[in-house]
DNA sequence: TTTAATTCGGATAAGTTTGTCCGAATTAAA
DNA sequence: TTTAATTCGGACAAACTTATCCGAATTAAA
């Protein structure tokens, strides 16, 4: 009927996670990093991908630097500090937080469906997994190629 | 940035949920039902609802009969046999099976993500959640109020 | 047989997300 | 100081989802 709907964020919040991975990984390095090069390495829209990383560097994602040689950055002691569910919230919201997966309004915990205890574990452990995984973690398995960014 | 991305589901499917819901347990007292009794019941868009309600006859989770005292029904025995996967399914195609969450493409496997252990579980305990939810068990909550279709 | 209630189904509009264009602002280097 | 590389940021365009409109087809009942 429709496109099919694939994702459990939206595209901008995908380009944000695949973006500040990449410059996490370089910073680990010293390297700061362009648009135009983050935008090829994740295979991304140059002019997209901008206003995303300017809504991080915003919400203190990221560092920007202007002018020749300028470009994306993060402290590297935030490489580590910096989880998935910050670069989420900073592009998508408190959607993963708010709300029914069924689109049924709010929980009323009076008087639950029956899908709500097992939709609430759903959630919270996607909460957790977007909680506890930091920039870092999501680098180290980028070790060998950085190619999977791209695929 | 852009409108806070809250669900799970797609509205149409959202919709498909609901009116499947409600047709069911009509279904359950042999009541057939209008496509103007359901969009008011669930609160939803009369000629979109018309829509989904016609793609899921298509697929016949719900029978549909056309002239004066026409509408939709659900077979009795098949109320408890219709899961929740169907719905979805027939709406929003295999977007919840394929995929990855992250939007990183098709799992590789043989060198995944660090999320991608946490991934699978979280994706396999959704698709458990719609494959053993039938919408027999979805009415079940439903005996005291409908209303909560409305909310 | 006529009428009216209803689903079917295409055309189209409105709203949202995704993506493009381009000029302004900034700043390092020539 | 000039130049050029780069982010910033608004305006706009394209694509997709959601929603509306309206007439055709069907069919029960008058
Ligand atoms: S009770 Fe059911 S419909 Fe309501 S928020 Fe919880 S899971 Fe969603
Ligand atoms: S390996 Fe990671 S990025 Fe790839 S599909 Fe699995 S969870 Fe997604």
């Amino acid at each position: 009927m429709y496109q099919i709907h694939n994702d459990m964020f939206s595209k901008a919040c995908e380009y944000g996670i695949k973006a500040s991975t990449y410059i996490a990984l370089q910073s680990l390095q010293d390297k700061r990093v362009s648009l135009k090069e983050i935008a090829e390495e994740i295979n991304s829209p140059v002019a997209f991908t901008a206003k995303i990383l300017h809504q991080l560097a915003k919400n203190n994602i990221l560092d920007s630097v202007k002018g020749p040689a300028g470009g994306f950055q993060i402290e590297k002691e935030n490489v580590e500090k910096l989880k998935l569910s910050h670069v989420v919230f900073a592009i998508d919201g408190d959607s993963i937080y708010s709300g029914c997966g069924l689109g049924l309004e709010k929980c009323n915990e009076q008087q639950p469906c029956p899908l709500h205890d097992k939709f609430v574990i759903i959630r919270n452990e996607l909460k957790q997994m977007l909680e506890e995984t930091s920039l870092l973690d999501l680098t180290s398995g980028l070790d060998l190629g950085i190619t999977f960014l791209k695929r």
